[in-house]
RNA sequence: GGGCGCGUAGCUCAGUGGUAGAGCGGCAGACUUUUAAUCUGUAGGUCCCGGGUUCGAACCCCGGCGCGCUCACCA
């Protein structure tokens, strides 16, 4: 039906890849809209591998919206908020109270933060929340509304009608005890609301329901339909491909496995399994896997403290099929690669453009800004100019790029925000002001009188000279020995910026106070 | 045990069949009457090993070696 998915250039971008996979599946299963689904665990707030799923696969979408663009599209981000909760998680109030509700589906529990109908509603909020903020398009659904408003109802039938042969895909996975009790319908206790794994007495496929002993013994009957029994996980999962016919889903390497058991599932009930690529886990520094619990590597709050989202975005965009360590050294990289990469975007034809991240990251739409200083260069910048302050940032930055102003260039504005919260995190916490020597002192006594007596409006060079002058006059041994020691009393670091282009930025009365704080010993000690 | 990934400069890594690369680090220099920054130049590789395919292999295939992750209970 299209000759697209026979032209796949070597080297192409990966999205465009796996979107051809999708026009072949869609050759062979005609639809006029394409399903992307992204799932959601309920345990746990989102992480970076919740984002870079969504990401990812928004990427693969964009790409699939330039192949085929008269088939429409559609994302949804499925919570599976019906599972019974495990264990009580170790991050939220109230902990007595939810204990008493193990057992039952997420959305049956109360909120233990007691602003949403239920625990499962306000997971739910989190991961809204968090998705609304990449602005990625998506369409939000509830298992268990999904499952009260009947959507899954002819595949749950047909779950029940074919459930032998669902059994003998899974059993074979399973160990020995599981197999005892092992069903892919687990029923919904009536009474005390729980979600049961327990072993079916009877099945009844013309009624469309199951029978089981409830946990006080007694023998009870419900319908698979309306959200009264729940599938087993990886049945729930080829469950949901089936009735939503999805055509493409990512997951990480550790559901290699499960992918292939949904899939077998998923064929079980006359369907065809999604376009499913396994993408590697995100490791910390040392190489070992990122943990929620075990807090190791970077998360994405701290990506973004310090870089962008579309930085972010260039991390997620390369090689998802390469493990990738994840802590902060990569985000400068990444955040002058996007730079880099968003340059380049300009001067490339339409073809060009289509493999460059950018055009991923951006929906096609990538911003036209000029960014005249790397990252980088930033970051060693606010360390040297010594400042929390925008202005004097950005007075020092004027130096690189007489034409930049924070208006005309948002992209940069931000990373000059980005590197004063890096200076204030990183490199504020080791200054560490020394008490100046007698010598110094009187040097210091010194620059104090001169500055004041500097005309006004004296510029970077003059300042200069004078600073330097007064050095001279002092008797240091060497000039080096002299900016060293204003650099270590006044700023608390061996190095800092050009003096007479600080003090020209900074503005001489407040130099002046500044060097009168160090004489007094206002700052020893200080921003520890 | 199964599966997956990785192995390229001192470090972190790009590089999917066509002259081995980047950043950082090193060294030398320029500029700045300090430093940092910036700029220029430069050194540094058995592309893990062995076979194969090819006119041509870091790249494709086969076989090794090493490192790591992951699954096997639950989701």
């Amino acid at each position: 039906m299209n000759d697209a998915t026979d032209r796949a250039p070597a080297g192409e971008a990966w999205p465009f890849q796996e979107a051809r996979k999708i026009l072949a599946r869609l050759a062979r299963r005609p639809k006029k809209e394409v399903f992307f689904e992204t799932g959601y665990g309920p345990s746990g707030l989102p992480h970076i591998g919740t984002f870079g799923e969504v990401q990812r696969v928004s990427m693969v979408r964009q790409a699939f919206r330039d192949l085929a663009p008269e088939i429409a599209t559609r994302l949804v981000a499925f919570s599976d908020d019906m599972d019974g909760l495990r264990k009580v998680p170790g991050n939220i109030p109230n902990q007595a109270m939810v204990a008493q509700h193990l057992g039952k589906p997420l959305t049956s529990i109360p909120d233990p933060f007691g602003k949403y109908e239920s625990f499962g509603h306000h997971n739910n909020a989190m991961l809204r929340d968090f998705l609304d903020r990449f602005g990625i398009e998506y369409e939000f659904r509830s298992a268990t509304d999904q499952y009260k408003r009947g959507v899954f109802d002819a595949t749950l039938l047909k779950v029940l009608e074919r459930h032998d042969e669902i059994a003998a895909v899974v059993l074979p996975t399973l160990g020995a005890e599981r197999k005892e009790t092992y069903s892919p319908i687990l029923p919904i206790s009536p009474k005390s609301g729980r979600v049961l794994q327990v072993p079916l007495v009877e099945r009844k496929v013309d009624a469309g329901t199951v029978v089981f002993r409830d946990e006080d013994g007694t023998l009870t009957e419900v319908p698979v339909t309306g959200g009264h029994v729940k599938m087993q996980w990886k049945c729930d999962w080829a469950m949901r491909w089936a009735a939503f016919d999805v055509d493409f889903e990512m997951s990480g390497k550790d559901l290699i496995d499960s992918v292939k058991l949904s899939s077998q599932i998923v064929r079980v009930l006359g369907g065809e399994p999604p376009i499913a690529p396994i993408v590697e886990l995100f490791l910390d520094e040392k190489g070992e896997k990122i943990s929620k619990s075990r807090g190791n590597g970077l998360t994405i709050e701290e990506w973004l403290k310090y870089a962008s989202t579309e930085s972010l975005g260039m991390f997620m965009f390369h090689a998802p099929q390469r493990a990738k360590k994840l802590y902060f050294d990569v985000i400068p990289k990444n955040f002058d690669d996007y730079l880099g990469q968003l340059a380049a975007y300009r001067e490339q034809d339409a073809n060009a453009r289509k493999q460059n991240p950018v055009w991923f990251i951006h929906q096609g739409k990538p911003p036209a800004e000029d960014v005249p200083v790397t990252f980088g260069l930033l970051l060693n910048l606010v360390a040297a100019a010594n400042t929390d302050d925008p202005k004097v940032l950005w007075g020092f930055v004027s130096r690189y790029a007489p034409n930049a102003t924070p208006e005309a260039n948002p992209i940069l504005d931000s990373m000059v925000g980005y590197a004063i919260r890096y200076y204030l995190d990183f490199v504020l916490p080791d200054k560490k002001h020394r008490a100046p020597t007698d010598l110094e002192r009187a040097a210091l006594e010194d620059l104090v009188k001169t500055l004041a007596a500097l005309p006004a409006g004296a510029d970077a060079e003059a300042i200069q000279n004078q600073v330097y002058e007064v050095g001279k006059r002092h008797g240091f041994t060497s000039l080096r020995d002299w900016f060293k020691a204003m650099y270590e009393t006044l700023f608390g670091q061996s190095a800092g910026p050009r003096m007479g282009s600080f003090i020209a930025l900074y503005g001489v009365p407040e130099t002046i106070a500044l060097v009168r704080r160090a004489l007094a010993g206002e700052l020893v000690g200080e921003a520890v």
